[in-house]
DNA sequence: GGAGGTGAGGCAAGCGCTTTCCTGGCAGCG
DNA sequence: CGCTGCCAGGAAAGCGCTTGCCTCACCTCC
């Protein structure tokens, strides 16, 4: 691999010169110099190996972004933002998947303080588990201790600049929606209770029916992965336990989606006989069938806040954003049949 | 930021042991020093700078991989494979999408090298393009020439190691199965020109027609982007130019079911007035309706021979494996209807 | 008791780069 | 003609870490 050295040597100056050459140093190079800097360079392909150049340079400029799993479209769609805004600053975004384990999670945090990352940001949800939190913010304070910066996406338990979905509210639109279109008997997907994503929006929704004297027992919510499976296996063991209910609320879309599958595979008619409605958007909710009625988050938008807030230098006081959710109607929602559904099985 | 010295001062030991304890050298060290020299690093939050270590033992372990867009199913499912291997082998993965440009593959080919990594790793289709395909072939020679390791995924230009997913077949696949369902106007809806991907199954396609005396003229290949979007605006121009087609051809999953969108849109009858084949099986496929009739490529098992390939210090030969297309049959095709169908616009 | 052996720990030389400070040459000026 | 000032280019000191080699103390054995 060619060095520093090598291009100066064969360019018939010192590294320093070839140096400034290659950084566009603004020291001043003759043209000559220069030209038989480039030239060197180009005849030698060479590339300067960024870990000497970060450990001379005391910059820092990578950042560092923790999510559960990029492949998921609400991170997808949250990357994006991160990216978008990341780029425009010229900066490189580091991506780790923790699939949610928080001791992968934990373990990322070392990585990238070691990567000297200037920023790093924690996307997803956080959990409902003391101990961790507690090693969590240690290791986040030792990190901005040390001039890091960090910045959360939808998590409480961090204690600096935050964006916020408000899950809650968007929680509680759903329940007035169905309330609204006279169900009465409510079922919920929802994904891991340790998950705050998952308590949030499950408040929101309970508060809402409360708000019209309906509530919301603990055997009408089934707990399963975040994910499609976990939607078909939830939804089949609701249904099968509680057959009267006219409306099943999955707390994400992919759960929503698994849903979807598994009433068709019931031949139980949407919006028919029972309604169903997620939760984020995801593009690909338009085109299930039938489109699915969910509440929007604005995902790229909070992408692009919380980057936002991990490159601005930042207020004494954490800056905490929320974003709104949002309601959008689409087909797999209608009114409450008027007798308890008929099921195929 | 703590470092290593910082920590030797603390225990009252030189950087070297500090360092041999921390990194678990063979070299041994008392007991007592050793646990001094853990208390320093657990009082001092102390994280190895990892650019400082990369640059002193001459060690690359990093592993780079390029894609079009991560957060498109069929990349996330390849990276799932790369990252299982890697993982296994205690490899950092770093991951870079072109979003289809090639000029940024080219840059990301620089970043890697001046990143040091191992091996990099191309997924994605190739582009018919000379120039850009002698460019990125000089700077892969050059990083390979200073003994890293290449493994691309679908790409006929490299003349290295290579695993290809078998396109050509999964085309002719789906022109047997069309022929063999009675249809005889078939229409395409395809990527990008420039990408071999979707010459590669256009191929097939045609290969398979061919054989039973069938042509697909030209303006029955619509192209556009490989997304959704891209399958709704080249499904709606391919109906209204040839409203006689019985079955349309979708180049991958995504354009699927965009085009399964419009044909819902207009109120087509699927696969009852047109039958719908996309391509990959994709996990969403399944979950569509009618759920996808398409072509599996083993996307997993793709990404994990790559890194195979790129971690083993490799044959003097290049090694390309093919892995095979399957058909999968679901409900969006059927037997081609009688007559023209009567299209509701 | 001295030679030789052993093993823990430290010294210091890098890894490849940036950047401060210095040098030496030249023009400009009195 | 000698001095000052300026400027392009180079020497060298790190950045934080690893590791080959050396030292030194302590044993062992003849």
């Amino acid at each position: 691999m060619a060095t520093l050295s090598d291009v100066a040597r064969r360019a018939g100056v010192s590294p320093a010169t070839a140096s400034r050459v290659i950084n566009g140093s603004s020291k001043p190079v003759t043209e000559e110099l220069r030209e038989r800097v480039l030239q060197a360079v180009a005849e030698l392909q060479y590339v300067p190996n960024a870990h000497a150049q970060l450990l001379a340079r005391s910059h820092r400029t990578a950042v560092g972004v923790i999510v559960h799993d990029v492949s998921d479209p609400y991170f997808a769609e949250i990357t994006r933002g991160l990216q978008r805004v990341a780029a425009d600053q010229g900066r490189l975004l580091m991506i780790c998947n923790s699939y949610r384990d928080p001791d992968r999670e934990l373990e990322y945090v070392e990585l990238l303080r070691g990567q000297q990352v200037a920023a790093i940001i924690l996307a997803g949800s956080g959990y409902h588990d003391a101990t961790f939190t507690r090693l969590l913010n240690e290791k986040l304070a030792a990190y901005e201790a040390t001039g890091g910066r960090v910045a959360v996406i939808g998590r409480h338990e961090h204690s600096g600049d935050a964006v916020m979905p408000d899950n809650r509210t968007g929680g509680r639109l759903i329940g007035a929606e169905l309330y609204e279109l006279g169900h009465r008997e409510i079922g919920v997907v929802a994904g891991p209770a340790v998950l705050t994503t998952t308590t949030d929006r499950l408040t929101g929704l309970r508060e809402a029916l409360a708000a019209h004297g309906l509530s919301l027992p603990e055997h009408r919510v089934r707990h399963a992965a975040f994910d499609r499976d976990g939607g078909v296996t939830a939804t089949a063991a609701l249904l099968d336990a509680e057959p009267e209910l006219t409306a099943i609320v999955a707390l994400n879309d992919s759960m929503a989606i698994g849903a979807l599958t598994l009433l068709r595979s019931r031949s139980v008619a949407v919006p028919a006989q029972v309604s169903v409605v997620g939760f984020d958007d995801m593009p690909i909710a338009r085109d299930v069938t039938p489109a699915l009625t969910t509440v929007r988050l604005p995902l790229v938008e909070m992408g692009a806040r919380a980057m936002s807030l991990a490159l601005d230098p930042g207020a004494a006081a954490p800056r905490v954003e929320v974003l709104p959710a949002e309601m959008v109607r689409r087909d797999s929602t209608g009114p409450a049949p008027e007798v308890t559904p008929v099921r195929s099985r």
